[in-house]
DNA sequence: GCCGTTTTCGGCCCGACTGTTTTCAGTCG
């Protein structure tokens, strides 16, 4: 699909007529038609050429014409006048944080800095701090953020930032004068990355649970602090920063402050819109009628007061949740999770035995487990041979004997080759419980012959043993591209077959995304829900990707791994 | 540039913190 391609063109313009000095609103614009292309289930240049792109929110008849100008000739009048303007390096120093589109814009006018590298030398020779309106102070902030910028490598993930937030919510906890502490911001709407970790509480002395949170052990820098707000860099584990912005508000604002600094920013604009509409104002204070409080102690006390469904976290995202006529879906939840149908043992790649990973299964309250080892071609994770998988099958279905309270199926997560066949004939497969197919090599585009990824898992899903699609676009998050893949065909093909398409929980991985995950709950297709465990401490995974199918939407009812054991092994038998 | 329950023009969410300011601009979320 074009429409992440479409999204850099839009946020490319946004960032060049922001330095460019354009009216905010405008550059805003840009933005959220940026976001809105991202996110857009349908493909751009459908919507396109049935001139029906003005029916996405954020998209005018401005919008419109330029995205038909970029399809047809590949370029926008518009951003062409704007890249002749600036180097095109300029846009990136937009990330640094400390550094904003006026400050970038003075030191290109008065010091030609065209990037990073420049930038780097204006505050080594001093230049920068002589212009005005900076000065040593603002040099240091900003070389601080480059550096922060270059340790973070971006975004942190799910999996690191979660366990992190927990711990310094539990230590602030315990700070005198603390008696509620909730995570906010993106990593409470299960967001796979964040970019920092925001962190709320309730207190009356403000100043001093600042004070003493940026004084906090790991912290290692601390970039604000004063009365109700402040915000410091900890170590997130290798050699990399993570940001965390701690705001104290006191009880009566609490619900008003974590529904402000949960978001997403676009939900909330959305939401005060319709404050203002009733000529109340929305802060992180309360809803206020003039000086009246009307509403603020509780989150869901300010949704009521508009008259709007409280949506959970994970849907607040300007999608079509901030309307009177929402249905709240009744979303899955890790207690609903019955068992896990992709783990790994000492047989391939995994570093526990069956009968590890079944206690650790167990303890967990599991009803069943699916054993997935690897297939012969995936020599690199020690994949098994017919041979060796013919006597691992036997030693699943001894072991599973002998396991009281869990029901272990034999499985196999068998490669789908390149040229779309099975690495494992269909008597091997014949024989497994559950068969997870998925793709680890040649990841490429495909061409000239060769069948590209999406032809590849659509004749997986037609093969008759197989269940599911393990990790369907094979992305590693900050590491590794997803496949360019048509999703769409692909979920209207597993919906046909009745073939599961999976979320791979491993935070590294997240695949299916939120995004498709929406689009698999809208063709009706069966998801499961699996860790992809190589430990035993990796089943705990599990949560990450339950987040990640919220995030899609996803109830009980749509996820395998929320049947019992027994109803499990009737949906899966073949007939 | 988008948009419509004070509508086709004139708004567009709103506050905290910091630094360089002598009353406020820039950045951030």
């Amino acid at each position: 699909m074009i429409n992440a391609e479409i999204a850099r063109v839009f946020d490319r313009i946004a960032d060049l007529l922001e330095i460019d000095g354009a009216d905010g609103f405008r550059v805003n614009s840009y933005r959220r038609a940026a976001r809105t292309f991202k996110d857009a289930v349908e493909d751009v240049v459908v919507l396109a050429a049935q001139r029906r792109l003005t029916e996405l929110p954020g998209v005018g008849k401005g919008t419109a014409d330029r995205v038909q100008q970029y399809l047809s000739t590949g370029h926008i009048d518009l951003l062409d006048e704007l890249a002749a303007k600036f180097p095109a390096e300029l846009p990136a120093l937009l990330e640094i944080p400390g550094l904003g589109p006026k400050k970038v814009a003075l030191a290109y006018r008065e010091l030609h800095v065209k990037g990073v590298a420049d930038l780097k030398k204006v505050i080594a020779s001093g230049a920068l701090e002589k212009l005005p309106g900076l000065g040593a102070a603002s040099v240091k902030k900003i070389a601080e953020g480059l550096a922060f910028l270059e340790s973070s490598g971006g975004r942190t993930p799910l999996g690191i930032a979660l366990p992190l937030a927990e711990s310094y919510v539990e230590r602030v906890r315990k700070l005198p004068g603390v008696s509620r502490v909730e995570i906010a911001g993106s990593l409470r709407r299960g967001k796979e990355t964040i970019g920092d970790i925001d962190i709320l509480c309730d207190a009356d002395d403000g100043a001093a649970v600042v004070k003493k949170f940026a004084s906090l052990e790991g912290v290692k820098r601390v970039l604000a602090s004063g009365a109700t707000k402040g915000s410091v860099t900890v170590d997130g584990g290798d050699e990399q920063e993570v940001q965390i912005d701690l705001r104290v508000v006191d009880s009566d604002s609490f619900g008003a402050a974590l529904q402000y600094f949960t978001g997403s920013k676009e939900h909330n604009v959305r939401v005060r819109e319709r404050a203002v509409a009733r000529k109340w104002k929305l802060n992180e204070y309360g809803l206020f009628e003039g000086e009246k409080r009307l509403a603020g102690r509780k989150e869901e006390d300010i949704y009521k007061k508009l008259g709007l469904p409280c949506p959970p976290p994970e849907l607040r995202e300007d999608h079509g949740e901030v309307d009177p006529e929402f249905q709240v879906p009744g979303l899955i939840t890790v207690k609903d999770i019955r068992g896990d149908l992709h783990m790994h043992t000492v047989a391939s790649d995994g570093r526990n035995s069956i009968e590890e990973m079944a206690a650790a299964a167990k303890k967990l309250g599991y009803e069943f487990i699916a054993i997935c080892d690897h297939s012969k071609s995936s020599t690199i994770a020690n994949g098994l041979s017919i041979e060796r998988m013919t006597g691992h099958m036997a030693a699943i279905r001894a072991a599973a004997k002998k396991i009281k309270g869990l029901a272990v199926l034999v499985g196999c997560e068998c490669d789908i080759l390149p040229d779309g066949s099975m690495d494992y004939p269909d008597e091997i497969l014949a024989q497994c419980d559950w068969v997870v197919a998925s793709i680890h090599s040649a990841m490429g585009p495909g061409g000239s012959g060769k069948l590209t990824p999406t032809e590849r898992t659509i004749s997986a899903i037609g093969n008759r043993f197989v269940r599911a699609i393990g990790h369907p676009t094979g992305r590693l998050i900050n590491r590794r591209a997803a496949m360019d893949m048509d999703m769409a065909r692909i979920v209207e093909e597993a919906a046909k077959a009745k073939t599961c398409l999976e979320i791979n929980a491993s935070w590294q991985r997240l695949d299916l995304k939120d995004t498709h995950v929406h689009m698999a709950v809208e063709a009706g297709v069966m998801l499961t829900i699996n860790t992809d465990a190589h430990h035993v401490d990796q089943l705990a995974q599990m949560r990450f990707g339950v987040l990640t199918a919220r995030r899609g939407g996803a109830t009980p009812k749509g996820v395998l791994n929320c049947l019992s054991a027994a109803d499990l092994k009737k949906k899966i038998a073949r007939s």
